[in-house]
RNA sequence: GCGGGGAUGCCGGAGUGGUCAAACGGGCUGGACUCAAGAUCCAGUGUGCUUAGUGCCUACGAAGGUUCGAAUCCUUCUCCCCGCACCA
């Protein structure tokens, strides 16, 4: 076998790719289809495996249907703002703007090694003023709006990163770029996005998302968390709280009302004689860490204070209590522990008074069945969702309840006490206070010339920055320091690829309106409830704003699989099982590894990398080259013709569902036909029109061998001929491969007892004669096999075995 | 606790009512080639029985059920992975 220079091979069609600008989008043109992988964090250590798998994923779909006729956006970019690349500045007293673009270039060489698809003219970089400028620009959208709003708030900071976290990247009270870590509530003055004003939509939206996965729509349900039920009023000391309830139902129940411990106005319930013990309990909670919350028993303390029942009038003690969320409904719940479980805890601890209003044993725990009431005045007999709706308009009729909706869903802290961001575009005037920058003062740059320090982001030191002129008084005034989640970067760059190059505006309309939705949107699960929300966010407020007319941003998500090591675990370089993908195309060629990647299992699942596994692709691969080698083309016979038209037709049908690997192993059988029988030019090209899409630099070299018209990336998906498929074709070949069995059979057994294996003969029924040649037979045996009809007079049969010939059954007589 | 998804041969993984002892790949075994190794090619690879073959048996987490017929549908159970988690 010769050594193929992959490495020369993939470099000459990259070469011709580009050139003829093979894979550019052209706008308004026809049927489109736009592919998106998310864009990549380009991280100074390259292009790792997972990006070859998520990208290779890709661009499968966008050639294959780019081959099928349609106008294909198929784009790429760089979330390049962010925590590493400013870290690593630091570390080397660099810019990072310096580490981000060294990093980009070399992401560009490589992903073009891998001959992706891409249509590189529109390429965008989220550090790029031209780029972030817009984000500023939403920013400022949502502020006019009303949905970008400031506020002070126990919020959460990761020390190591040295900023605040949004909600979404706390997980299980630690940051989520640092397992080890946990988060410090601060109380601080932040920049919010209102995603909770499109909670409903994000919500009843994903019924519709029908091409999304069931986990991460549950997921994002779960996230969004919507509970329906009633905000009570119980006042205290003529002042109102809000209680909210979804079984109020129990109202009269009620026995105390629990405060959570973060209550920003909790210190003014507590009297006087109870503010000692009061402060060491919240000393306490606050020295509970996050990991711990979960095996924590319920506790709390008597504040001293008493509310009045809203129906009753009665008195009710007020607690509080470390279980009560703090930013969930009002941060005060009613006690009522005969229905509920975690009230029951808190009541039986501290010997609270347990009401029942709803039938039921609620001897030993509490019962938290719906139920017929009881007790409840005029509401007893009901049962609960009756009560419900009664006991909900009786308050209203007071002025003391309303229906109410609950989410879990909590706005957006963009606010990032970093430098490597985007800008938010604030001043803080001495007698204006917050005033958004002016659209035409757009973007509001990083400065260039910067100094790090290890302990606060360096914008704060950099009077020129900081120092800026109001425009409403023409006072002093100071540019906001903070800087956006990156996350803001990546809510709409979907958008902006479809109109890179617009200095004017965002995107210009009609584009978006063409292009959108993205058709296949593929990216990680672990951003289901972060950037897969934002997104969604995103796109319902810039249609809002009129700029498109889409409110979903992709019809189809496709969360792909994780790869690991070989070991089964995770690529790490403590473990040194990582696999570089740039290494792995010169053992393999960039197509082996396309291949390997996609075959092994759906790209939907994870697996585990294998040397072993990727010798079987590059195998395959070099199996073709021999073919092509001496390639001789002829005529396809009908044989061909069927397992051809067949294959292209369920390959089609496979990369459709993301079956990949079901694919292949089509493409692999089909090769096993072609490589033994005559076939035919076309068919042959067919062939290696489907290899393309997974092979694309081999099949355009067997492709050009072939003098195939243009490059084969760009010509048309071959068309199934329904009338070509025969199973009966397929019906002969097993029947042939069985019979091939079972001489072999009984030529063990006749020479197991000595006997001597020459001569085959097969008595066949006239009409599967066809089914039976006996040179093919004679070749796959490597024996002398003739083949009669059954009724054929003069055959040879001395045992008679004709006899007991049945469809599908030939008789076999060796000697 | 709630929600989502799994459990198939030595392994990775197909298969969602019959054509399934189960695709394809890997591994392993045997054979061809070779001085030899590697590569490549060919054959075999559940168990036991039976036999000049296409047969029987057992098997798709466990137990039941529906059906003429189940890896595939239903019920219960066990185990595994993932996400959320005192959200009132």
């Amino acid at each position: 076998m010769k050594l193929i220079n992959f490495k020369a091979i993939e470099k000459k069609w990259q070469g011709k790719w580009e050139k003829s600008e093979a894979f550019k989008a052209k706008d308004g043109k026809g049927k489109k289809f736009y592919v998106l992988e998310q864009y990549p964090y380009p991280s100074g250590s390259g292009l790792h495996m997972g990006h070859a798998f998520i990208y290779t994923i890709g661009d499968i779909y966008a050639r294959f249907k780019r081959m099928q006729g349609y106008n294909v956006m198929h784009p790429i970019g760089f979330d390049s703002f962010g925590l590493p690349a400013e870290n690593a500045a630091i570390k080397a007293k660099s810019h990072p703007k310096k580490f981000t673009e060294d990093a980009i270039k070399n992401f560009i060489k490589q992903m073009k090694c891998f001959g992706f698809s891409y249509d590189w003219d529109r390429m965008l970089r989220s550090h790029d003023p031209a780029y972030y400028k817009w984000d500023q620009w939403i920013f400022l959208k949502m502020l006019e709006k009303g949905l970008a709003y400031r506020k002070k708030a126990g919020v959460n900071f990761c020390p190591k990163c040295n900023t605040v976290l949004a909600n979404e990247q706390v997980v299980n009270g630690r940051c989520w770029r640092h397992e080890d870590t946990d988060v410090e509530v601060k109380q601080l003055e932040q920049w919010f996005l209102k995603t909770t004003e499109y909670a409903d939509e994000l919500l009843s939206g994903l019924d519709k998302l029908d091409d999304w996965p069931e986990l991460i729509k549950a997921m994002q349900r779960n996230w969004i968390g919507k509970s329906e039920g009633t905000e009570v009023d119980f006042s205290v000391n003529d002042k109102k709280w809000k209680v909210f309830t979804t079984r109020v139902d129990t109202l009269f129940g009620v026995t105390f009302l629990v405060v959570s411990a973060q209550h920003p106005e909790l210190m003014s319930l507590v009297t006087a004689d109870r503010k000692a013990e009061f402060e060491k309990f919240l000393r306490k909670v606050k020295s509970t860490k996050e990991e711990d919350m979960d095996k924590m028993d319920k506790e709390g303390v008597f504040t001293g204070s008493y509310a009045k029942h809203p129906l009753t009038g009665k008195k009710i003690p007020i607690w509080t209590g470390n279980f009560v969320v703090a930013d969930y409904g009002s941060g005060l719940v009613m006690g009522v522990p005969a229905h509920d479980a975690r009230d029951w805890d808190f009541a039986k601890k501290y010997n609270l008074k347990i009401k029942q209003v709803i039938e039921g044993d609620a001897s030993k725990e509490a019962y938290v069945n719906y139920g017929k009431l009881v007790n409840s005045d005029g509401f007893s007999g009901l049962n609960s969702v009756e009560a419900k709706e009664h006991i909900t308009i009786a308050l209203q009729e007071k002025g003391l309840g309303r229906k109410k909706i609950a989410y879990k869903l909590r706005d957006w802290l963009i606010s990032r006490q970093r430098f490597w961001g985007t800008p938010i575009p604030i001043i803080y005037c001495d007698s204006c206070g917050a005033v958004p920058v002016r659209e035409k003062d757009l973007p509001v740059k990083l400065p260039e010339n910067i100094r790090f320090n290890s302990v606060e982001n360096p914008l704060i030191g950099n009077k020129k920055f900081v120092n800026a002129k109001c425009w409403k008084c023409g006072g002093k005034a100071r540019r906001e320091t903070d800087t956006m989640d990156t996350f803001v970067d990546s809510s709409w760059y979907f958008l902006r690829y479809l109109d890179n190059k617009n200095k004017k505006k965002i995107f210009e309309k009609k584009k978006a309106d063409y292009w959108m939705p993205v058709d296949l949107y593929i990216g990680g699960k672990e951003h289901a409830t972060m950037h897969d929300i934002y997104f969604r966010f995103y796109t319902k407020f810039l249609a809002d704003l009129g700029l498109l007319d889409v409110r979903e941003p992709a019809k189809r998500l496709f969360p792909q699989g994780f790869i690991y090591g070989e070991d089964g675990r995770k690529m790490s370089k403590s473990l040194g099982n990582i696999i570089v993908p740039e290494k792995a195309a010169e053992k393999y060629g960039v197509d082996g590894v396309r291949l390997f990647l996609v075959s092994v299992a759906g790209p939907d699942k994870d697996f585990s990398w294998s040397e072993e596994g990727a010798q079987g692709s590059l195998r395959f691969i070099l199996r073709l080259f021999e073919y092509f080698r001496n390639l001789k083309t002829g005529r396809s016979s009908r044989k061909v013709e069927h397992y051809m038209n067949k294959a292209i037709k369920t390959i089609a049908h496979d990369i459709e569902c993301m079956k990949y690997n079901l694919a292949v192993i089509k493409l692999r059988e089909l090769f096993g036909v072609i490589e033994k029988e005559e076939v035919g030019k076309s068919d042959l090209e067919s062939f290696v029109k489907v290899l393309c899409v997974f092979c694309p630099h081999i099949a355009e070299e067997f492709w050009a061998k072939m003098k195939g018209k243009g490059l084969v990336s760009l010509a048309s998906w071959p068309r199934v001929n329904e009338k070509k498929i025969d199973d009966k074709i397929e019906e002969g070949d097993k029947a042939l491969d069985k019979i091939i069995n079972d001489i072999a059979h009984i030529v063990k057994l006749v020479e197991s007892k000595g006997g001597k294996a020459e001569n085959v003969y097969l008595y066949v029924l006239p009409h599967e004669l066809k089914n039976y040649n006996n040179k093919v037979l004679s070749e796959r045996t490597g024996l002398d096999v003739k083949v009669y009809a059954v009724n054929d007079k003069d055959k040879y049969d001395p045992s008679g075995k004709s006899d007991k010939v049945k469809p599908g059954r030939p008789g076999i007589y060796v000697e």
